[in-house]
DNA sequence: TGTAATTGCTATATCGATATAGTATTTATT
DNA sequence: AATAAATACTATATCGATATAGCAATTACA
């Protein structure tokens, strides 16, 4: 019950703790540890159920096996869907994973960094908030191995994967013109981050190369803790905006606030309104008729997450080439982007 | 950039590392070390920006400030708001948490317990899977505090929270019956936890006990990886049961089957079949008319298994007396248990 | 045969903290 | 004045591993 340490092993053996630490570490050529020796030392390692003590071993070598996952927040499906690959492609490489959430709180990202710092973690995978950016470099000053996901600083070079946003929103834009929509508005969040930026740069892209107006079908909702809050100001945009024949959410967040906007106005899904989100959602797939979506490849953003940060940490193949990915969306039709349906089903 | 240590700031400081650490500490008193010294020491320590190394204290002292979170899965909105919350709670005792999943298999929990232990964590919240009673009860031989949540094990002594689960359903089941409906169906899985015992058999004491027959009543669906397969079980269930009025279902997950099978199967909810499930999820107050759920008070029980855990850690207050702590759940009606409602809105 | 090189291992400093046992100085006691 | 006790610290072993420098004993070389 009481563990053994690598001095019983060496004393068990009759050797000294420095060749147990060569034989276990794999250096016993190296070191020229006599086949014989190496592996009679092995055996009474494994007989007597010797584990290393990760904390000794972290604190002699400064490494941990430890990745830091920071994400926005645990809630959420695509974040866990991501944290679930990472923590699976991670035990792949021998690491573990420290999971932790800001829950869009800056301040408790920084708090977060400066926590896994201490704790020694090896490699850092952060969602990053704005606000972040110094955090960060002095990561990167610092020489540790980081990866951003799902959004990134433009200013700072630094690895990072992230879904194609501008593409995204095009090809769902390109889907609901086809289908013969035209007062198309665009809800966003007004947090100061790249993909919301590239993603309403797509939508004023298609609307204005397509010749269509804006004026007046952007609404950017102040970020509120509050849900209440949020649904009504959605509410009050629908039912402000005449003749709205779609509205493309930007986030799946929004797109669930759009939902209880619309149920509440008693709107119709897609006969008095069509809507598409960015971003999937359970209740995306599962509330009739179907909402239309962007889907963001999780386990392939995720993969390459791990990946960029094992090539950072010489684990990797490097594969990769590139160490700033856009991975392309895909578009997944359901009912509300559909004036037919609902007579079959 | 580079750290500061103890070491360091006793140099600075002039003065040895242990008057550092006793100042650090707290042990100024005890070890009477002058006023003028400690304030000194605290403001070298302050302007140097010193932050002891956690590792380094960890591998001295065998306490590591962790805590270890076991739940089954990341995705699940009940495990993520519990997650949540226990992190915050931990926060205010100055623990961290480390965060895992045992995606329901057995191994990996016992791995987990394994690698936590080796991490020299002090303490564990462990949401227990049928298998790991010989894991926790080492940990318990081994003095280590643990508390069970959502389940237990009724042969073993250890402290534990979880939903009164007798209870949830009996509340439940009064509600339907009130409500008129007396085919009532039960759907659970045949995973062996006491949870789902306890749900089984208020089910079958509540219709008992009101002479309704159980007869071909209840589905226990194969546990499954594929959840095409559960759909497929629950579809046949529902399609192959003459009369039935109203589902119980025993856990979310197992509502989401049904609500795909539903849907499939062109029911109306609730004018065709009445539903009502364990657990709430967002889409059960999204989709509409609302799915009637039994809640699980998240919070209650994240907060209530800190303070089990804390009691044994010696930080907490005792104030909760009993170890074994059952919380009453609530009943959310919504509109799958309302034959009239779809009027008004 | 004497020196150099190689083999096969060990001694020990170190990572950064904690805590016990000890030491020098001052104050109290008889 | 001599001893005891209290004050205000310090020296150092320790947690459990790693890795550098070193040290016998054997083999190679000239």
């Amino acid at each position: 019950m009481k563990r053994v340490s690598l001095k019983d092993i060496a004393r068990i053996a009759g050797v000294s703790p420095s060749t147990v630490s060569f034989v276990l570490n794999g250096k016993a050529k190296q070191m020229r540890i006599s086949e014989t020796l190496a592996s009679k030392i092995m055996e009474v390692a494994k007989k007597e159920g010797y584990h290393p003590n990760p904390v000794a071993v972290s604190l002699r070598t400064g490494k941990s096996q430890i990745l830091g996952l920071i994400v926005e927040t645990i809630s959420g499906n695509f974040f866990a869907s991501l944290s679930r690959i990472i923590e699976e492609e991670a035990a792949r490489f021998g690491y573990k994973i420290v999971y932790t959430s800001t829950e869009n709180k800056l301040q408790k990202g920084k708090e977060l960094i400066g926590m896994l710092s201490q704790r020694q973690v090896d490699g850092y995978i952060i969602t990053p908030t704005p606000g972040m950016e110094q955090d960060i470099k002095e990561l990167i000053a610092d020489n540790k191995p980081v990866v951003l996901m799902d959004s990134y600083f433009p200013g700072i070079d630094v690895p990072h994967v992230l879904v194609n946003n501008y593409e995204g929103v095009k090809r769902g834009m390109a889907h609901i013109i086809e289908k013969g929509y035209r007062r198309i508005g665009f809800v966003t969040v007004d947090l100061n981050l790249v993909q919301m930026e590239e993603r309403l740069k797509a939508y004023f892209d298609t609307m204005h190369s397509e010749g269509l107006s804006t004026d007046n079908l952007v609404l950017s909702i102040k970020y509120e803790e509050d849900k209440e809050l949020g649904i009504q100001q959605v509410t009050d945009y629908i039912k402000n905006t005449p003749e709205l024949e779609a509205v493309f959410f930007a986030t799946n967040y929004l797109g669930l606030l759009g939902l209880e906007s619309i149920h509440r106005l008693g709107l119709k899904l897609p006969d008095d309104l069509a809507m598409i989100c960015f971003d999937d959602h359970d209740v995306f797939r599962l509330y009739p008729p179907g909402i239309t979506c962007i889907r963001q490849p999780a386990e392939e953003i995720a993969k390459t997450a791990l990946e960029l940060l094992m090539d950072q940490l010489g684990k990797g193949n490097g594969s990769l080439g590139e160490t700033k990915i856009e991975i392309s969306p895909g578009l997944v039709v359901r009912g509300t982007t559909e004036f037919v349906q609902k007579v079959n089903k």
